[in-house]
DNA sequence: CTGTTAGCGCTTTCAC
DNA sequence: GTGAAAGCGCTAACAG
């Protein structure tokens, strides 16, 4: 029933190519008559049908995304941004939460691939390490967010955001500085644990390896990284942990242990979630350029559809944001 | 490049239509050329072209999903339900963050209707005080979820689930306690409050209206609401939020202010994000049922397309969790 | 500049 | 039971 192209030609008393070609703002059409089919088009409330365009270009202008759990804080903030920018491109984005099951994943990538999707974004560094390999013979491009070994993607600067937060940590003063790393994500952990090693190394520092605690993730785990630290004959003054999540788990362990933060402890995260400036204390961060890794992301994907890969690869840059949960080394201990 | 039922067809020596009618599993077709036509196919890699049949048979297997910002922990959990929701009846879904700017958000509805997807989900109670009549006319079906008002809509029993919280902060001892509401969300705030004066009138107890604080949404409202009570001259020992987004903001103004939770205030929010367990201390909440509501929502949204609306309008059950940021009345206030 | 004609990949009458 | 053919709404050669 809504009205089509035909319609507008025949109200039009011209034929349906020259519609189409109006409306598509071809160069070989009279300019009266495109403006003409223009208005009229609008009038009678055409709106293009996007499945029958897509059925004769081979294009549908939508974008598939992919995530394990959209629920993750860092994850939905970086899918809005993707939605956002593919509105911007006229684009729609079918998102597919697949759950931690391999199974569903799989089914999860068909159906993307029944709809035809014109390009796949994988906003999420965990999915994958078993869906990967059917998501790229969807013949779709896929590309990825914070993979840097895949060469389709686009990733935040870990070692160098990881080792801004240490070395303002060495700056306060602090000399026993822990890491709290991630099993979930063993590169991106890795790569935190460079910068970490590296700021220490810049200041002299060797870290002891009891302070490289974890590999966890969650903040349950955050919390028993934390609780295994306060064991130590010597507990760390501060702590980088490998996300905001992790150090929200470590800030509870470290309350229930009467530690106060920051006064006798200093935590920094990373990632800057939009619950870290309401936490109690407000947590000191790196922060991911969410909304630029988004728009690069969207951008290559839409690019590698024409086999333009120019911007593959790039390093986005992540900056320490002070908030309330670091303070200078306590000088009685 | 991907095999199509033309291929399939030559390949096992019928006609299209056979292949087409083996693979819709038609009943008017030999069970052995089915069964045939199916394992060849499965074989080739066929993979149904959702765009093709959507065009023939104006059913894209598409959702709509349309809120004003996913970000929000509450809309996320909903939506991924809607999400596994749907897969799991073969749809996917398009996610339309719109934001705050009303005509983005006719933008994007506009490029739903473009798509032609089947119909529409909005889980936010907020948007689309202006874009639902858009949302309307799109001739796809269209759910809401916390929207009462609405015929189509799936909803929780706010009145019931506000009572049960603060017929439980009575039962601790409390007498004095207090509603801070929401602005952004006039409806529900409005029902919340409703079950606080049933839970205080089955007492015999009227509220003050001192104690009826807000209309407030956000965390930092939340803070505002709390600091305002904490001036008071008898100031409440318990709070019942709208939410708790806004719980977690009164929370941070009593840990500035010193009081400290739940010892001296107790504190109940609703809705149970994923993050009210991991707060310090673990909110006690009223959880809404997010999976079922986006379950219904999905089934409501499919049935309407057949003009089965049997599901409409049903009334989920929110329930009490009780944590720890609620304790029995201080006694010496 | 505009009209005619094929498709795009699938479903669905209508015949056989 | 199976095949032939028309058509979904649009784009894209190909002619004029």
């Amino acid at each position: 029933m809504p009205v089509s192209m035909k319609d507008v030609a025949t109200a039009a008393g011209v034929s349906l190519s020259t519609v189409s070609r109006a409306l598509a703002d071809s160069p070989r059409i009279k300019p009266e008559t495109r403006t003409h089919i223009q208005q009229l088009a609008k009038e009678m409330g055409y709106l293009p049908n996007a499945i029958a365009r897509g059925l004769a270009t081979h294009r549908t202008f939508v974008l598939g995304v992919v995530v394990m759990d959209i629920t993750d804080p860092l994850i939905v903030e970086i899918v809005r941004g993707i939605d956002h920018a593919a509105q911007g491109h006229g684009y729609s984005v079918i998102l597919s939460d697949c759950g931690p099951d391999p199974e569903r994943q799989l089914e999860a990538i068909q159906l993307l691939r029944q709809q035809r999707v014109d390009s796949i974004i994988v906003p999420d560094p965990i999915i994958g390490d078993s869906a990967l390999p059917a998501l790229l013979e969807t013949g779709a491009p896929v590309v990825l967010i914070n993979r840097p070994q895949y060469r389709y993607s686009i990733n935040t600067d870990n070692v160098a955001g990881a080792r801004q937060a240490v070395s303002y940590l060495l700056d306060l003063g602090h000399r026993r500085i822990a890491y709290i790393g991630a099993n979930r994500n063993p590169a991106e952990s890795h790569e935190r644990l460079t910068g970490y090693l590296e700021a220490l190394a810049a200041y002299g520092l060797m870290s002891d390896t009891e302070f490289q605690v974890g590999p966890n993730d969650w903040s349950e785990n955050g919390w028993q990284a934390m609780q295994a630290l306060l064991t130590l004959s010597q507990p760390p003054t501060a702590l980088f942990c490998f996300n905001d999540m992790t150090a929200i788990g470590a800030l509870g362990a470290a309350h229930a242990a009467g530690v106060r933060v920051p006064e006798e402890l200093s935590v920094v995260g990373f990632d800057d979630i939009n619950l870290a400036a309401h936490f109690i204390p407000p947590l000191t961060t790196v922060a991911q350029q969410k909304e630029r890794l988004a728009e690069l992301a969207v951008s290559l994907a839409l690019a590698l559809i024409d086999d333009d890969a120019a911007l593959a690869g790039q390093l986005i840059p992540a900056n320490l944001v002070v908030r309330g949960s670091t303070a200078a080394r306590p000088s009685k201990r």
